[in-house]
RNA sequence: GUGGGUAUAGCUCAGUUGGUUAGAGCGCCAGAUUGUGGCUCUGGAGGUCGUGGGUUCGACUCCCACUAUUCACCCCA
């Protein structure tokens, strides 16, 4: 138990450390390209917050959280997305006065307290995108396209773009009466998540995999086909612009998304190849969240990509990203006088921003340049009585074998050429 | 919450119808005539065989329970 870390949870180890570190460039290099700006927003946040912006319908509400009362006797929940914080700190800082949209981007873990199983964790990372202010579907198009851009960039060919859109809350509310009158003559035959649904939220019945209700919904009447004037337009706008700009999508009907703040468009991006948890980006619009939240209405859009999800993409389309080089010097060193002395040039070497190693072990020779070797040294130096005496020394270049006597003094300054 | 698979060295895995000191490859450490890495060769360290119980003269092997892990349902990133 002590030697195990808990379920759900995984270290990111030093060996796998420079694919992080890689894909965290991409994200800033696009964020910077699209304007957004990075915001750090806090582990836990009041558990309300997460009731009412992700919503008490919704499975991560009622059953994932990590709740828990702190000592002040607050309820303190670990944050389960990003979404809704990122909406408190627009509120609470004023945001509504910056100059409209504001663009904000994150990368965070969250966690859920679900079933773990392949690409899903109970602590995960999240790098996702909100944009506050605009209504009109151009900011989701360039939304989406930003998506699509950065799997460009990273490489990843293997995903789909789904697109749907469920509604403002009028014609959700309209639809919803239609659809329960299509299905409450087969209430009975339906399985029992579904019969609580029916109530609750019928739009998720759309999405059952039950074998008897899928033959229910089969010819169920289809949200898209029931929006409102104004929904409607923003949808043909969306695919309009999504056209217009070369970004293929197909349109699901069947995309119901888990949030309860999601309003108009939904999206993913899915894949196939990386087990049964496929999204690798799910995003869409929420009107309501920010006024749901205490602050004026403003609407909003965003997304949130997994990265464990995005890193198993790449792997399994057989991506490399590269391997961080080898230092610059290894400095091997016999004998205490030349111990002291590479202690010494080591430190001057990390002045100058040069990755230098000597042996801190009390490696015999052959084991230093062994060790060298591992470090992927691109020279090597070896220090004894006779070099430090002369002041000279022979550095050789660990790649091609090739061995150059050179002053002790000037060692920094062959390595910078 | 439900169902299936798996559990042997740091890692990836062998282990015969149950039989005595549990193996390999990689990795780690050391050495191959005294101050030079990679390749090769030799040697070494490292395992209460997930935990507990049962069957048996005898269990890594068979049975049960627990735990962990993994895949799937559900849901989501």
């Amino acid at each position: 138990m002590l030697t195990q870390a808990p379920k759900g949870t995984k270290d990111i180890l030093p060996s796998e450390i420079h694919k992080w570190h890689y894909i965290e460039k991409e994200i800033a290099q696009i964020c910077s390209d699209y304007g957004y700006k990075e915001i750090r927003i806090p582990v836990f946040e009041h558990t309300e917050l997460f009731q009412r912006g992700v919503g008490d319908t919704s499975d991560i509400v009622q059953k994932e959280m990590y709740t828990f009362s702190d000592k002040g006797g607050r309820s303190i929940t670990l944050r389960p997305e990003g979404t809704a914080g990122v909406a408190r700190s627009y509120i609470e800082n004023g945001m509504s006065s910056l100059p409209q949209p504001v663009k904000l981007y994150y990368n965070i873990t969250a966690y859920r307290y679900e079933n773990v199983q392949k690409g899903r964790y109970r602590e995960f990372h999240q790098f996702g995108v909100e944009a506050f202010g605009s209504y009109g579907p151009s900011i989701d198009v360039e939304i989406i396209s930003m998506v699509k851009l950065l799997f460009d960039r990273l490489g990843i060919n293997q995903v789909r773009l789904n697109i749907n859109s469920i509604g403002c809350p009028a014609c959700r509310a309209e639809y919803n009466k239609k659809l329960k009158d299509y299905l409450r003559p087969n209430l009975e035959n339906m399985c029992p998540t579904c019969k609580t649904r029916f109530e609750k939220n019928p739009l998720r019945i759309i999405d059952c995999k039950e074998q008897g209700c899928k033959k229910i919904t089969a010819g169920a009447p289809a949200l898209i086909d029931h929006l409102c004037e104004e929904c409607k337009n923003h949808f043909e706008g969306l695919k309009a612009g999504l056209d217009n700009i070369g970004i293929e999508y197909s349109v699901d009907k069947n995309i119901v998304r888990g949030l309860d703040y999601y309003t108009k468009t939904v999206f993913e991006f899915v894949s196939d190849s990386i087990g049964a948890q496929g999204t690798v980006c799910g995003g869409g619009r929420y009107d309501g969240l920010i006024e749901e939240c205490g602050g004026k209405p403003t609407p909003g859009i965003g997304f949130a990509i997994g990265i464990e999800r995005l890193l198993m993409v790449m792997e399994n389309q057989g991506i490399e990203i590269p391997q961080p080089k080898g230092i610059d010097i290894f400095i091997a060193a016999i004998g205490e006088k030349a111990h002291k002395y590479a202690e010494k040039k080591v430190y001057e070497l990390r002045k100058e921003s040069l990755s230098a190693e000597k042996d801190l072990m009390g490696k015999s020779l052959k084991a230093q340049m062994k060790y060298a070797d591992k470090l992927q040294a691109k020279y090597c130096i070896v220090l004894g009585d006779e070099e430090i005496d002369s002041g000279k020394a022979v550095l050789k270049n660990m790649k091609t074998g090739e061995e150059k006597e050179i002053s002790l003094d000037t060692i920094i300054d062959r390595l910078k050429m």
